[in-house]
DNA sequence: GTCCCTGCAAATCCTTTGCACTCCT
DNA sequence: AGGAGTGCAAAGGATTTGCAGGGAC
């Protein structure tokens, strides 16, 4: 069990991260802490990223389009991948909690979590596509 | 659209994840068509298996653990990915049918598809672990 | 003082791409 | 012949890591 130090940076990254709605990748995490803490690096914020997952404070999201997303929020939720733009929402879909059971029968082991992951097209790039 | 020509490494490739019952990610394939084609290269491997998911023939998967994984199976199923070992199972867990409705009536847009993947030990790492 | 955390840059991993050449049709 | 497909190697994007210095406790 490592001890834990504060940083400022770790505390600025989580603050961030809560303070929006979208789900940001680390690369786009970075640009807006940049304008508070001008100096702050990259390979900070991937080990901070990374430290908080594993601390189950956040949680990472990994839909397929490149590179990997964070949410502030851990309590189960689903998620939905537009397409045409890239952006993830979230969707207040009430978790399927017979659901792991139900795969846990029929995995060969022992399953503790699943993701979802919906894609298509969101509404704003639909109003796009008909002009 | 854009004529197809036929290719022995393609026909290699796609026979080649037809008879593998695991997931393999675009090297593993890679290093077991060497066998058959020695002068193979990665590239022509990953183009055609970009080809053949356009083409709807294979389906990518994308669970997380840093390389995608394909898969002959196109039908709608889901997966289970052993952290331990990184395997990816396929589970017998029939269509969720209503569940793409369900969350269109929550998504700001449309959705088509969905995937859903569960974490967890397999039997074999179960196993492995109480030694 | 100790040890965690940082910034920086180099390294790593996975995947894509440009180019000259080969093989279908 | 024409153009799609290939091998090779270089480029690309995302993420991790080694290291020397800085900050928390």
């Amino acid at each position: 069990m490592k001890t834990l130090k504060y940083s400022r940076q770790r505390e600025s990254i989580k603050s961030c991260l809560m303070a929006r709605h979208d789900h940001p990748t680390a690369d786009a995490l970075y640009t807006s802490i940049r304008e508070e803490y001008p100096n702050i690096s990259l390979g900070t914020v991937y080990r901070n990223l990374n430290l908080l997952v594993e601390l189950g404070e956040i949680q990472k999201l990994t839909c397929g389009d490149g590179a990997d997303h964070f949410d502030a929020d851990t309590s189960p939720h689903y998620h939905f991948v537009c397409r045409d733009c890239g952006q993830v929402y979230d969707l207040p879909l009430k978790t399927l909690d017979n659901i792991n059971q139900l795969a846990q029968e029929y995995a060969a082991g022992h399953v503790d979590s699943h993701t979802i992951f919906f894609y298509g097209t969101c509404k704003n790039c639909l109003k796009k596509n008909l002009q």
